[in-house]
DNA sequence: AAATTTGGTTTATATTATAAACTACTTTAT
DNA sequence: ATAAAGTAGTTTATAATATAAACCAAATTT
């Protein structure tokens, strides 16, 4: 009946990550609590999750004499993006 | 960019019980554990949500000399899980 | 009448999310 | 040159959520 939604995804934050990374392939720390309109700590934080468990990679560098966070979707992030979607229909197909 | 998420409604198992109400407009306690494959302590918990915010009715019963519980689904349940599932778009739309 | 089942609720614990405080450094203004 | 303010984050503490385990009350079965 309803399909398991991956938990690191069902969060509105992490998923707006996603989401915007999907779109883009590469994006900065500051481009992304932009758009996401979150505070430095909460993104800081989950794009930690989202490191950890393979989602996205983190590549940390300066540019401009500041450090500069770089974020990457990976093969598998959008593969569970991809599986979340579906799985969600399960939910909203009712409505 | 991004739209909130209902926070009442972004969890998987108050959206899969709202899910399986607009379907019906009623249900046992039972039914919906069964369909949600949840246990009852947290659907006991999660239905209680559902009903502090008016998202459901809650009729307490007997019924066959047992206590039953039957949900039902309100006009405001209805309107916020069709705004959820309309600002879910803005977070899969990219995919 | 003892054990099991039904239909739940309550309580305790683990997990998540969020905000606030902090680190480390850079730029700007004095 | 130094103080104040800004950039780019991280860490830590706290609040909110989710889940499971234990419990309750009554009914049924053996």
């Amino acid at each position: 009946m309803f399909k398991e939604l991956d938990p690191i995804l069902h969060s509105q934050l992490r998923l707006a990550v996603i989401s915007l990374l999907i779109g883009v392939k590469e994006a900065e720390f500051t481009f992304l609590r932009e758009k996401t309109n979150s505070t430095a700590g909460n993104l800081s934080v989950q794009i930690q999750k989202l490191k950890d468990v393979g989602y996205i990679d983190v590549i940390k560098q300066f540019k401009d004499n500041y450090p500069q966070t770089i974020c990457k979707i990976t093969r598998k992030g959008i593969k569970a993006f991809e599986e979340y979607v579906a799985n969600l229909q399960t939910y909203l197909g009712k409505g």
